[in-house]
DNA sequence: ATTGGCACTCGAAACACGTGAGTGCCAACC
DNA sequence: GGTTGGCACTCACGTGTTTCGAGTGCCAAT
């Protein structure tokens, strides 16, 4: 079939384009692939392609490169999910095997994810609002000085200093703690701040105005929505290898990096370990980053995705392996959190 | 006298290049400045001057530009350090009064640094090394399960879990912990993982096994040295700002910022808030980063040295108010962690 | 539908050339 | 001795010209 071939032919040019950076003519195509027809053919071809807007010539006596919308199709259509070598599946376990606490996971898979995509690699910490409380409690730090700590089903540890209008004693402190533990234990963040809102009245008028501090301190530090913002951003270097075309966007990229609000539209919402997202050029919520793509993907326990990670690099990547290897970590890292 | 012009060539070649970027000339250098005399004579000078390696030219037929030699002359001898704006004061102030925890403030001054200097700022973490135990915390989480928070004099808090060979009550767990408080509680870390060694011994040889459990985790968390290498880095942008003859040293600055390890030995040893540290060009710790500079100083409260912070750029920088930025942020936060 | 042939286009590299900023040196001057 | 104007020299840089060739589009033949 024709639209066969002429699917061959925009594959083909797609990764030879990845691999040689530079646009790729009719002649070299049939000679680096079995495409089994003349250059003639591939240039009728071609001429199509670029008629339905999937690759397009930067000059006029040039080869082709793909458009955005080519990367598309090619995401979608052609290209098979590499498997990840033996090595890679080693470097994966290894590194991610010896994490100590939820930081480390963190902070491991972004190099990973970096140094296997030779990409900038982003991982957003697990999302505070979907976890569930483990434990709320309190230190005496001084006589009107608490601190609060707020344990989390994921690991994570919120901590927060409380002044006091008034001294409390050990005893009331205990109770406190105790009240708070049975108000919100279990209970999913947003739940637990409502259930919060009774504790200070079981106590005395007196005594209330101390206990509604703490109260508000732990809906804050439910609510801290910073905390969901959180992202940790590694292989930064790699930047530096992308050709020259790309270094126009390298100013954007590092801007982009250094807000982790950007970073976490880049990334998108969180969908299941099993589905990929994948944004190509101006499909990027970013003008600036227009010849950037994305390759992300959620994780978490149990399949829940509980957060996003990926990576970002130059619409002119290897989508296949890339995927892969995102796809890979990913599931990876949300078993360990099963386990953990 | 000649030695002083000399110098003064010196100085307005510096302050040229910085702003213009290109190598500055004789008959430039005299429109420039008011320095009084004809630009054969600024000729005999820079002659001189190259002579004794403060200059170099990058081909015959241009202009000179500074040697490492020669900025590290200009940074001691002849630049006064320029006052800030008022505006730059406004910024420091206003930025920084609103940091609600340790973190904030580290990353509020990175921010800071990185948007005053136009450089790349680091800051590094309050070592945890000098601070003091404020309190120490055990937290049930499962019957073989504790939760150990530390609390340190900085505000800096580390938490571990620790997995107990057998269940421990409550009642023995509250002993436990007050056990830990007594012996460590204002003590200087290095102090306090010594004192502990006698603890598990006033247990009885059946429940000892647990202690010893717990108490290694603490020394371990005491003397982690993870902590003591944590950097923030900010500014990475401004990176992209640097002319093309800085592109070239993009790259292992880059990679530099990705090694924690590396920017730690980059900022140096901690010195007092009240003297600059300025390494530039060769004399920074890597061959890779010989073409940029370090300005770093110490903070911490009360004079003493916590920590480093400062920042990195091309040696072709403007180190007078480099110079007074890194100061005065320096000082300032100085005096928040003073406060809090 | 495919193919070989062919004229055409246009970027990249090579080369030549003039321009000018900047230098070093020297003789004259203060 | 230090300073200055004059002058010849160097060489990066920008501009214009030319050549080269990879790659194209089109067409007639298969």
């Amino acid at each position: 079939m024709v639209e066969d071939r002429k699917l061959a032919v925009l594959r083909a040019i797609v990764e030879d384009y990845v691999s040689t950076q530079e646009p790729v003519g009719s002649k070299a195509l049939v000679e680096r692939h079995r495409l089994g027809v003349s250059p003639a053919t591939v240039r009728n071809d071609m001429a199509a392609l670029e008629d339905e807007g999937f690759i397009t010539q930067p000059h006029t006596s040039a080869g082709r490169i793909p458009t955005d919308k080519g990367y598309r199709l090619f995401v979608d259509r052609l290209s098979q999910v590499k498997p990840l070598s033996a090595a890679e599946k080693r470097a994966i376990t290894t590194l991610l095997e010896g994490a100590i606490d939820l930081d480390d996971v963190v902070q491991r898979s972004v190099r990973l994810l970096a140094q296997l995509t030779r990409q900038v690699a982003i991982v957003q910490y697990p999302t505070l609002s979907r976890s569930t409380v483990r434990h709320v409690e309190l230190v005496t730090l001084a006589s009107t000085r608490l601190l609060l700590v707020l344990i989390l089903s994921t690991g994570r540890v919120e901590q927060r200093v409380v002044e006091l209008p008034e001294p409390l004693d050990d005893e009331t402190v205990a109770g406190i703690r105790t009240a708070l533990n049975r108000a919100t234990l279990g209970e999913k963040l947003s739940d637990a701040a409502e259930r919060l809102a009774d504790v200070p009245e079981q106590y005395d008028p007196a005594d209330r105005a101390p206990v509604a501090v703490v109260v508000a301190a732990l809906v804050e530090a439910m609510s801290d929505h910073r905390s969901d913002e959180r992202v940790m951003v590694g292989g930064t270097a790699n930047l530096a290898r992308f050709g020259d075309s790309f270094d126009a966007s390298i100013k954007p990229m590092l801007e982009a990096l250094e807000e982790h609000v950007v970073l976490l539209k880049l990334l998108g919402e969180a969908t299941s370990p099993s589905t990929l997202t994948v944004r190509i050029g101006h499909e990027v919520p970013y003008q600036e980053l227009s010849t950037t793509s994305v390759v992300a993907t959620g994780y978490g326990p149990g399949d829940e995705a509980l957060a996003t990670l990926g990576i970002v690099g130059p619409t002119r990547m290897d989508y296949p392996s890339t995927m892969a290897t995102v796809r890979a970590v990913a599931r990876y890292v949300s078993k360990i959190l099963d386990e953990g």
